[in-house]
DNA sequence: CGGTAAGCGAGACGGTACGTCGTGTCTTTCG
DNA sequence: CGAAAGACACGACGTACCGTCTCGCTTACCG
């Protein structure tokens, strides 16, 4: 899998795609998508994918079933969508693509243990896990979105300090899938603290098998 | 989380154990017992853990879904030992407990890599992770069964060569977490090519990672 | 119920209306009208009235639903208006009002029976019938339609050949509905054949019963 | 159509039949069978048979959809059973098979023209015949139930009284149909009174219509 | 002639019911 | 008393239509 320099990750769209409208007929209404998305993230915050319904999604967003169905071609692809677009403000950090210092990562993986702490971040992670093991296009929209990012960051670093040398290309990717694994998997398994400090020490293991001699 | 030094990861018996033998009547079927085993194996492996059902297991067995619902309580425990137990052979390669050379846990992870590269185990290994992200208890059964036999051995294999000075607990906890994560963390992805040198690559830099200096 | 003698039975206009001479804007167009109705009546002939949508009704018109909803209330209402009213021709033979002798009685029903052996004749009058059993307005509609042009012809043929002391008033009502209700439960019931005899067979009995002693 | 002389017109079972169980399994119950058939039964009374719906029965019944299809194929195979088996007496007079008297003739036309005066039970006939238009069993069981015993009375009549020289055999067939056609047309059509002395008119002028000149 | 007031096609909307499938429980008969 | 068979109450599935509501167009009249 190469490594996509400068990729866009932010912005999927949904798998129907944007109304596309030729020009007639009544128009997508936005207000109906948003409250799908949120009601989808409130349920499957307080159940699990399996026990989220489409059904519940849609009374709860107070919208007909098959407005749900008409843009959405399952409940993985709602959970995808909902989870990894998030709502109003991103929900999850995003590794800043010219991290230059071990302190951004760091911070960045501080900031997700904080997230997967939570109870309601650690069921959307499970839940979009689910869900990427029912479809592959979402499996990958998963993996791009946490750990691509992290090979960027890593590369532009090295780039930078002119340590290039040292850390090969696979070791890159051992180190990216390791670490956004790591933390996956501890939240699949649900063990109880996914604190920063057990964040760190993964972040400090993989730096110092990266580094140099 | 302790690590259970001796403990006994193998057998798990079913959740409403053996019928609690010296009492009259007919005894559980074991011939039943692995027919519903090796169905949801089956099952599990052509399609997912959401698509899997009771009915079609009973069905695939020749058994009446009372005989399945009598002895497991849901789903996802069927599909857990149906998975984590395995048929005849281990499903599942167990690192030695007395490890002592890296070679060993290369091997270890190749072996678990040979098995996740095929369709059939990674579909398993999927449902796994999902039946354990419905149900806690599972969750801590895959934790273990991966995670913690790593631990052990690379103890022993510090206080083998005296270097346990460098390596310290929660390092070990992030080894293991972020390898057999990893791994995994692949496999929910769908990642295309779970092959040895990915594992190997994992291996080399989470020892590195915890070499002494 | 007394007889409306002079009663305009043919042409039962939409029930909107015309759209009420006078305003702006665009007219009603007279060539949807015609497309719903021929559709309604294609699509209730091979279906049922049950089976029939309007959504497929405007669709075969080539039509938004919503001139469909603009100018009729219900699926009832569109399927009276294009059976009863049928299309170019009359659908349904009328009695002549001033019927004199029983040949005409004879022609009646003899050409009723000819568009009732049809299927598609067959079909419409099931719809309609079904039609009417979910609305009263309709059933007046259906029961107008056929029966009391029955009741003038009789009358008038009474009134001309002197014969009025024999046949009562409600002779003569039992006569017109058991004449037309005959004919329409054997259609109601699929009874095979309705053939010019079966009519025959009806009309000469009705007669013999009116006649005089 | 050939008179089925003695033919039982009775006792129409489930159209899925009875259980026919081989052996084993849990056995149909009759509690759920006769819930479901009243509630039809109440349904179609107080709304029609468009408006009634399987989830409502079921739902009145206290019972799943499941069992309702189970054993019924249609929403018209329900009713046809709810309304012609009735519950326990038995909801429409039979003409007795051995009727001699024009007075039998006269008592149960009287009889069945007092059922349809009653507001329940023209909604369930109306019913019955919307039911009949979509399936076309359902259509002969509807016209075997009232038009057959007609006629096997009036044969047997006949042959009492050796006036069967008079009366042909499409006499009576014209007449039962007429008779019964009459008066259901009036219900279909919803004309408001059913009374007596319209269904007394009717019988009298078909038996004067058959009777020897 | 340009404005404004419908009607029109299209099609998304909030809903209800469909007929099917699966769940977990319950009878029933057999071994 | 376990096990197979299978009916049961329940509830979600994904689809089809309902009747209503925008949309961006035509028409047509009226000033």
């Amino acid at each position: 899998m190469p490594i996509p320099a400068g990729s866009e990750v932010t912005r999927i769209g949904p798998v129907g795609g944007v109304p596309e409208s030729g020009s007639s007929g009544r128009r997508r209404s936005e207000r109906a998508r948003q409250a799908i998305l949120s009601a989808a993230r409130d349920l499957v915050a307080d159940a699990s994918f399996e026990k989220m319904t489409i059904e519940a999604v849609a009374a709860r967003a107070g919208v007909g079933k098959q407005t749900v169905y008409r843009w959405w071609p399952s409940k993985a692809a709602v959970v995808a969508e909902a989870v990894l677009e998030g709502g109003e403000g991103d929900l999850w950090p995003l590794v800043p693509a010219s991290a230059l210092a071990n302190s951004d990562l760091h911070a960045w993986a501080g900031d997700l243990a904080d997230r997967l702490a939570d109870h309601r971040g650690a069921a959307m992670l499970r839940a979009l896990v689910s869900a990427a093991s029912e479809d592959a296009d979402i499996a990958k929209r998963l993996y791009d979105r946490f750990t691509a990012p992290f090979h960027t960051a890593v590369i532009s670093q090295i780039a930078a300090t002119r340590q290039g040398s040292v850390a090969s290309m696979s070791d890159i990717h051992a180190a990216a899938d390791m670490l956004v694994g790591g933390l996956v998997f501890l939240v699949m398994t649900r063990t109880e603290s996914i604190t920063r400090e057990r964040a760190d020490a993964m972040i400090r293991l993989v730096l110092r098998g990266l580094a140099p001699r």
